[in-house]
Formats: structure tokens, sequence, C-alpha cells
DNA sequence: TAAATATTCAAGTATTCAATTGAATACTAT
DNA sequence: ATAGTATTCAATTGAATACTTGAATATTTA
């Protein structure tokens, strides 16, 4: 085999993977499964896709192999593919951070306008803190940090009392462009906890 | 502004960094001008594109601001617009060799019929080697590995006399697709050398 | 001002992609 | 066999993309 022809032929095939999440739908579905099994039904109603949209949207997905699949009875689980792809998917958030100053602005505005305090993993080196995944619980169960405790944002009010208010409160969902830490820490802040959201999530599969 | 308003913005732009390298035209050109400033000619002439359509995928590639442009006198060149972009390339790579079983058994029976050796730097821990880098002087001015000397592929016959048949010899180029080394080591060790290649090629700016 | 060199732009054509609508399929329970 | 639930497939429409051809532009030199 020539080398010119191994060049054509790996540079279509990694393009086409990156074809694959140049969509953002497509993109934010991957984000979804990377945090563990989901339905069809479950993926558009998260996403805010119409059903069929949603389901042509993972046809491509599993034909490219960035997704597998599980049937249970009538219901269809999609999966991520392989650990490589979040990634992929942080890297390239990287990358388009880095690039695009609409990208960057907005993310920083939104923070600001959003007032919750955000905090990195080494400014927590020497703090004393709890830190709450505020996803629902299958994704907790899929995989979390060893230090978190489950606080499905859903469960918050009832959920707080268990919460000690000497201590500083970490939050953290899915990624970046998840809000759900954001809600949560505006309500604890509201009711006098010291509550601020993590900044870089690395996400590990429990032990 | 609303969180869906900023989920919704955030994966148009992240999606939009993904699609501008979903073709495999411009995911060449990005990792050519990865390894130093180049005109469209020269571009073309490595990619083997014609010039119209190079120059219409650089405008594109412009456009996302993944690469930038100085312009000397009549002549543009074109450089790589964020150090995070190698590192995405080489995540997309990574992700495509681990879901494309096409592109795995492309890539190692390419390998197998080439009949290059090739080696790991963890491998090349305990050995003593002279390391070469075939690819031209500019790019290797550019960045490259601090113990590597330049031997341009195209000046081997020339070159080869300096190196020490008693020590391995190591060779590397711009990256896994990159058929260079594969040539440069044939050539040596048919001369009676001891060459193999570098398999993982992580590049370092010159200091 | 004109020529040379390098590059970009514009338009046409063909192809691919995305969303919607509606039909078809897969599986279980009755 | 039929109904219910969940999902996938197919076709259509319109938008977006890619390549080619040829014109236009940018810059320097003479």
């Amino acid at each position: 085999m020539k080398s010119i022809h191994l060049k054509e032929i790996s540079f279509s095939i990694i393009a086409n993977i990156a074809k694959g999440i140049g969509h953002p739908h497509r993109l934010e579905l991957l984000e979804l499964v990377s945090q563990g099994s989901k339905s069809v039904e479950a993926l558009a109603k998260e996403a805010r896709m119409s059903f069929a949209n949603t389901s042509q949207h993972l046809q491509r997905l599993k034909q490219l192999k960035l997704v597998t699949t599980k049937r249970q009875f009538t219901t269809v689980y999609y999966s991520i593919a392989d650990a490589s792809i979040p990634l992929l998917i942080k890297m390239l958030h990287q990358t388009a951070f880095n690039l695009s100053a609409d990208f960057k602005h907005t993310l920083l505005a939104y923070q600001k306008e959003a007032k919750v305090k955000t905090i990195t993993m080494d400014e927590l080196a020497s703090k004393d803190y709890l830190m709450i995944d505020v996803r629902p619980t299958e994704e907790y169960q899929f995989g979390h940090r060893a230090e978190a405790i489950n606080i499905p944002h859903t469960k918050l009010s009832s959920s707080m009392n268990k919460l000690d208010k000497q201590k500083l409160i970490v939050a953290y969902c899915r990624g970046e462009l998840c809000s759900y830490a954001d809600k949560v820490v505006e309500v604890l802040t509201k009711v006098g906890y010291n509550a601020v959201r993590l900044k870089d999530i690395i996400m590990t599969k429990s032990a």
C-alpha cells in the first residue's frame, strides 16, 4: 500500500469522526451519554430535541461507532463507546474557548451574571469542604468523584438539611455548560450556606 | 441570560470548530501548519490539492480562527492559531484509532507491509540511541525534540555518513501518517544501520 | 503604467446534511 | 392476533458544503 493511500484513507476516517461531532445536537447527545446510559426518550427530553431528530442523530453517532446500544425490552439504551471520547470533547471545549472570543465572552458573562462563585481543584487543596454531585443518581452511579456525595438538583430542598453550614459546599455537574450546579449554588447561598461551583471537572469512573 | 441560551450558543460554537476540522483536506492542512508557517503554494503542493481548493479550505480555517496569516510581500504564510489545536487533533487520531477497526487495521497493515520497526519513548528509556528529525529544516526550527538532530529526508544520501552504525537510529517526522520516517528507516536499514521509527510523537517548541 | 507572482473571490454544479412528517419495525402483554 | 410502547426508517424539502473554472485583487519590480 502506498503511503499516499494510507494518508488519504486515514484523514478521511479521522475527519469523519470530527464531522460526526460537528453538529450541536450530536455534541450534546454525546456529552449526555458520557454521563451514563440513557434512552432515546430521556435524551430527547434532556436535550429538548424532537424525538425523530434525536433518533436520527443517534443513528449517525452509532454509525460512526461513537456510541453503543443495548436494548432492554422496548427501550434502547445509548452509551459512550470509548473512554477517549469525553477527553476529545473536553479538548474541543478548550480549543473553542481559546479561539472564540464569542464563546469565551459568553461563558464568562453568563458566569458573572449568575453570580455564582467558582473554584478550581487547586484552590481547594488547602480547604475543608464538602463536595456534592448534583446530577441524577444514575449518572452519579455511572461515575463520580470519589469524595463527592450525590444530591440531585431535583432533590435539593429535601436534602439540604444534611449539609453543614460551617463547611464550604462545592457543587459540580456534567460540565461547564450544565447549569444544575449554578442553580444549586444559588439556592444554597440564599439560605446561608457557603457554596461554590467546581470549575474544572474531571470525571472518573467509580471503582 | 438563560442557561438554555448559553448552552445553545456554546454547543453551536464548539460544534462549529469540530465541523471545521471535519474534512480530510482541512485536517491535513492543519497538521501541516502545526509544523510551522507555510505558504498556500507549499501547502497545496505538500497536500497534493488544487491551488484554488487549498485556498478555499484555508479561508474556512481562517474564518474559524484555527489558523492565522502573515503576509510577506506577495506570499501569505499560514500558522496554527493556538497550541491546543495539535493536541485536539492528536486526541482525534486516538479516538479514531480506538473506534474504527478500518483505521486501526489499515494503519497496522501498512506498518507491517512497510517492514519498518517502531519503538516507543518508554522502550527507548534504557537504550543508547541517536534521534533524527527527518522533516524539512524550517519545521525542525519551528519546534523539535531537544535530543534530535535534523536530517531532512531529502538530504539523507549526503548526510548518512554522519551517522554512527554502532548506534540505534530513531527517526521521526510529523505524525503517524507521515511516511518520511518510514522511507528513511528503510534506506538506512538497507545499508546496514540499525534504524527504527519513533511510534508516539510528542512535539515540543524549541526553547 | 505594465508585468510578474501569489492569492483570494465569485459563480455554477453536484453532493451532502438536517429537520419534519409519516410509515414501518421491535418487543411485550393480553 | 392485536394493542401498547418505544424506536427506527424512508422520503421530501431546503440549506449547507465542496470542487472547479475563471475573474479579481494584492504586492513588488522594472
